[in-house]
DNA sequence: TAAATTTGTTAGGTTAGTCTAACTTTAGTA
DNA sequence: TACTAAAGTTAGACTAACCTAACAAATTTA
């Protein structure tokens, strides 16, 4: 049995190393900075999780998670996306509140909860900010997307998912009235600062920074 | 903020105060018992949540809820029950099934999310055990019931809640077709060992122990 | 390649929650 | 009332999760 803050750790490596694609590999400050510790005390986490053999890891090398570690991490991750999905979709909570609460709700110990829960909600496939939801066989769908800032002018594109989920940003988008599915149309790429000139829907024409961008995951 | 830990403490409490009627105190052994851990621990436990003024007690003496610990007490017990609730109507838990996950759900930290749920659940009045589910403003709904052992011959009643939750009590219920509801004629009380002779719903007249007539609440 | 910077580890300490074993107080019984 | 049994407390110890300060290794940069 893995303790809510052991959860934690296994979870962060894997958000972490899903970030980097290829390269799953963490390291001790990465990790440390994503959960709020310092990173004395993430090296000695490490060592708990290399003795359980949820990591491979040797001193001031990469993190790696064992299979065993994986699993588990996506596990909470599913459990977090689905009670995103259930607060956001049954009990009408806002993309920008479900977060801290699923923080929570990730941790609750019960097999049958998380599948009934999941069959519930219709087994979605996606949370409300755009993301995968794992499967009970622990696979998560492979969603091909790219960011904003890598589109060209006078492409088009669907916003698919947010990359910031921080509440300024969501609250933000809800300003623009951007939400999973709003098309996007590039009209120009400002060389001078590579902010953007975008339509947003049927809105005016407006602008959007460099940071705004590299913030949403977009389709083509 | 108060611990996990703490909340469950506040609750044991509660509850314990809740049975003895108008005698609320509570012992240091009681409370131990009723939490799994040692007096021991429950007595250090004590000293911390009177430096908090959460209970007012001293060395020796009987322990009390102040206002403050009361309120927190039963905040804990209205998410107890609207979980529980939510478990058995929405995700096909069975009523034995319930506690066990409850008892990790109670310490969401979230008003909205408590307050939501009971809204989604339609502002339900019993839990699945047929307990009274605190309201928002921490009011008990007072649920004038007795025992069915308290009974008399010749006497009907309905099963209005149970009072040992117990898995193997439960799923004995379910076997003899006994939920809220149920309506139960005393026909007989044998003096010899105090069991009685009931008929259950429809059911062929049978004999149930005495420590099943004090398990169950009913209502004349 | 040597110095400077970044990254990661170790040592030693704290707090919350638990325990066992020994002790003290209170309550019940003879 | 005195004695015994039950109830409750204290002392000392342990583990998990965190910290700060000092140090060591690895990487970058000049
Ligand atoms: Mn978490
Ligand atoms: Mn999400
Ligand atoms: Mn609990
Ligand atoms: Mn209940």
């Amino acid at each position: 049995m893995l303790s809510y803050t052991e959860e934690n750790y296994l979870k962060a490596l894997l958000m972490l190393g899903l970030q980097n694609e290829d390269k799953p590999e963490v390291g001790t400050n990465d990790m440390a900075a994503y959960l709020g510790v310092k990173p004395a005390t993430a090296t000695d986490m490490l060592k708990k999780l290399k003795e359980k053999d949820l990591v491979t890891y040797q001193k001031y090398g990469k993190i790696l998670l064992t299979a065993i570690g994986r699993k588990k991490g996506i596990a909470v991750l599913r459990k977090h996306r689905l009670w995103e999905t259930f607060l956001y979709e049954k009990l009408d909570f806002s993309w920008d509140e479900v977060h801290e609460v699923a923080e929570q709700l990730e941790h609750i110990q019960s097999e049958k909860l998380v599948n009934k829960l999941e069959e519930f909600l219709d087994f979605p496939e996606f949370d409300p900010h755009g993301d995968p939801i794992p499967k009970a066989n622990g696979e998560i769908p492979i969603v091909h997307r790219i960011l904003l800032s890598e589109m060209k002018e006078n492409e088009t594109c669907r916003v698919v998912a947010v990359k910031d989920t921080s509440a300024l940003f969501l609250q933000y988008l809800e300003r623009l009235n951007v939400t999973i599915g709003t098309k996007i149309t590039v009209l120009e790429v400002v060389d001078f600062d590579g902010s953007l000139n975008v339509q947003i829907g049927n809105a005016p024409v407006r602008s959007v920074s460099v940071k705004f961008a590299e913030s949403l995951f977009v389709k083509k």
